[in-house]
DNA sequence: CGCAGTATAGACCGAACGGTATAAACAAGG
DNA sequence: CCTTGTTTATACCGTTCGGTCTATACTGCG
């Protein structure tokens, strides 16, 4: 083995990740990855296989350093209003920082799920599953500290409060400006009795 | 004028309004519209001019017919707590009848909205704009009919009420399935407190 | 019939698509 | 040096893209 490698692999999963984030995978042309990643043509196939394939990894890579250390962080808190508040308020701030108004890769994807391989369908519905039961852990032990109120389903209003998530997301990509989005945090809060916080 | 016209144009721009309703403006190629609407090429430039005038007329004749019908019909009824359930319901119903699972034309257009021309832009905010108005209404009805809570904001509640209709025709291609969809509508009634109907 | 205007079918355009292949340049181990 | 395997750059493949254009068939009016 005379070689190893030149380019740095994960940083051009990273670049590729962008592109795909940005324009989706139908979108998303070879040119595009290519001026995205600095590689050309024939490193591009030779290290990932195709566009398939490398679609495949920037999503992963997306799910486990986006959601997955978001989720991770907020669980270390052990203050389970504080992590609703701070996973929606992630959010809100994730499209608003984002001049490009890329949304989540995951609910972009997730949006386009009908013709996705396998693969890919199986990250985004694992992602989406994890964010709910982190919602519904987060309410279980805010009912057993008295932090939230007790006459609701944590298993239902864990889906409430991805779809206010999910809709976040969506309507941040243009339609919702900040105010708009803040208020939906705000109603969501509602559903669990939170104090309004900032 | 020895001729008039021999196809129906508005049945062209229907049957082109389910390609792109499915596809989205990009994926959507000339053939599949050619293929879609029966017509053939010289025809459907020579009618319409050209792929981006024939979307943005394809998108509102679904504003017309979906949209504002549905909302239509539910103002119709003056029972604001049957209508905000209608809404949801029929949200959830369209979703699960789709075999194709195309969910909202307007929303799908809405996480688009980038790169959208302006009329189109216009088409979806305005939508979104009156969803949210007519959430408003309901809710400010109900509530001076004593049918709601009276704590509660209408200009916000009704913005949860999109967004939480937002997440179900997200969610409703392919993520969610029947059972959780309706947690979403059951999660929604709880917003504005109305009491568990079907 | 002859004229005007439309529908049809399909050729044709340059460009971009995803993907493969080929060439030379290059770096490290023998 | 020589081999091995990777880097680059570029040529090339067949296909499809959105869009134009032409030639022909057809319909209704005068």
């Amino acid at each position: 083995m005379p070689w190893v490698k030149s380019f740095d692999e994960e940083q051009a999963v990273d670049q590729a990740m962008h592109v795909f984030w940005k324009k989706g995978f139908d979108s998303a042309s070879i040119t595009d990855l290519l001026q995205g990643t600095g590689l050309n043509k024939g490193s591009l196939y030779n290290a990932f296989g195709g566009k398939r394939q490398l679609f495949a990894r920037t999503l992963e890579k997306y799910d486990r350093e986006h959601r997955q250390r978001l989720l991770a962080k907020l669980e270390a808190l052990d203050d389970p209003v504080a992590a609703i508040d701070g996973f929606l308020n992630a959010t809100v701030e994730s499209s608003l920082a984002d001049p490009e108004r890329k949304g989540c890769f995951l609910i972009n994807t997730a949006h386009d799920l009908e013709n996705q391989p396998e693969d890919v369908r199986a990250v985004v519905i694992n992602g989406l599953r994890e964010i709910e039961a982190f919602f519904r852990r987060c309410i279980e032990v805010g009912q057993a500290r008295k932090l939230l109120r007790c006459d609701i389903s944590p298993q239902d209003t864990a889906k409430a409060l991805l779809g206010v998530a999910v809709a976040i997301r969506v309507l941040g990509r243009g339609a919702y400006a900040e105010e708009a989005l803040r208020t939906l945090v705000a109603e969501a809060r509602r559903l669990v009795q939170l104090p309004g916080s900032s």
